[in-house]
DNA sequence: GCGATGAGTTGCCGACCGGTAACATTGCTG
DNA sequence: CAGCAATGTTACCGGTCGGCAACTCATCGC
């Protein structure tokens, strides 16, 4: 242990060979997601990755280190998406945030969708894990921070309570899609109670 | 297993006393609630109650049975609240809604507050896990029917979309209180939000 | 004082948890 | 082909899980 950190960057390093390390982290996501983070173990994740507990272990420090990466990687995922629906109305944050709850409606339609990932985390890991819940809320407080920053950007006139109505709609969204399956949850009725409030916020006075 | 159930109704049963079975499920409930139903195991429960393992193999069939129990008190104890918050404005819907969302902002300043212990248990629970899943959606159908129902009171244009629109910002501010401490999230933002959509919903068009 | 009942104690079970050692196998590359 | 790295196999560790048997102790009404 000390050049060398954990053999990942290879000399090689062919093309679109699967790793086996990729193959469980991937399987890994899917049932973390699925089935939540204390609710899959590491045999579990071997198993359904058809390999074994010896080759996790060579590719991960340890499970923590693993959810660890499994939060990061949700968080990319998410901001990536985030940015792909807003990029398509630049300079017009009032239909970005209107995008965005489309493209969340869009994603609750899918049968695999079992709303917020990070979120879900939030739920099932105690304040005393530090590494694991200061992900968490450095997330949300930056989804909080980027809709204040589009409220304002729309010249409301109270952007932080503005921002935070449409973050607890999201959130609310999120929440309750792990029970309504598919479009028939309350999720369908964001989209208008998103224009209602930014237009209460907008009105003049 | 013919005539009795579970021998809670003890033919003296006394006035004040403290059966054990009650401590232990007091101290199982607020475990549960606190670093969830996976989190807390049975010994980590008899331990925190001050009994042992066999005292509660006496009270409970098992941990399965004490965990349905758990969601069966925590809702009937949620729809207390909400009775005692919607009781004070009888015939007044639109001011009813609005007492629900004051006195869960009320609920959020406490530090113990840890959002919806039914929400949250969906994030653990899988979907194979009937008995679980079916009382979880269940509670939340009801939540949405209720709040149609007020929404229709109301003589809102679209009654079930209102209802949605507040069930939304209603487990919005559940899910956030999970990461924002006390009165510093979004929750904060929920009432002018709620009164904003009602607007929305009640303007003449 | 008696027995009935509730409750605590010890100890154990099989299963699974996260994690590891030693060894066998594959497969690519020089 | 040799050699080496990546992967698979088996067995194991200590700990904890949910759950149970057997025994003891305390209380309380008769």
């Amino acid at each position: 242990m000390s050049s060398e950190k954990s053999g990942t960057e290879m000399p090689c390093a062919p093309g679109g060979k699967t790793r086996v390390r990729d193959r469980i982290f991937e399987t890994a996501c899917d049932l973390f997601y699925r089935h939540g983070i204390h609710g899959v173990g590491v045999d579990a994740i071997v198993a359904e990755a058809g390999s074994n507990k010896m080759s996790f272990y060579r590719s991960f420090e340890s499970k923590d280190a693993l959810v660890t990466e499994y939060l990061r990687e949700q968080e990319r995922e998410y901001w990536a998406w985030w940015d792909a629906a807003v990029a398509r109305f630049p300079g017009d944050p009032r239909r970005q945030v209107e995008a965005l709850f489309e493209a969340q409606l869009e994603i609750a339609k899918s049968n695999a969708c079992r709303g917020c990932a990070l979120g879900n985390a939030a739920v099932e890991i105690s304040d005393d894990e530090d590494v694991l819940s200061n992900l968490v809320r450095a997330y949300k407080q930056q989804v909080r921070k980027r809709l204040h920053g589009m409220a304002q950007a729309m010249g409301a006139r109270d952007a932080q309570s503005l921002g935070d109505a449409l973050m607890l709609l999201l959130d609310g969204g999120h929440f309750t899609r792990l029970i309504f399956p598919l479009g028939s949850g309350p999720i369908s009725a964001a989209l208008p109670a998103v224009r209602a409030v930014i237009n209460a916020y907008l009105a003049p006075d």
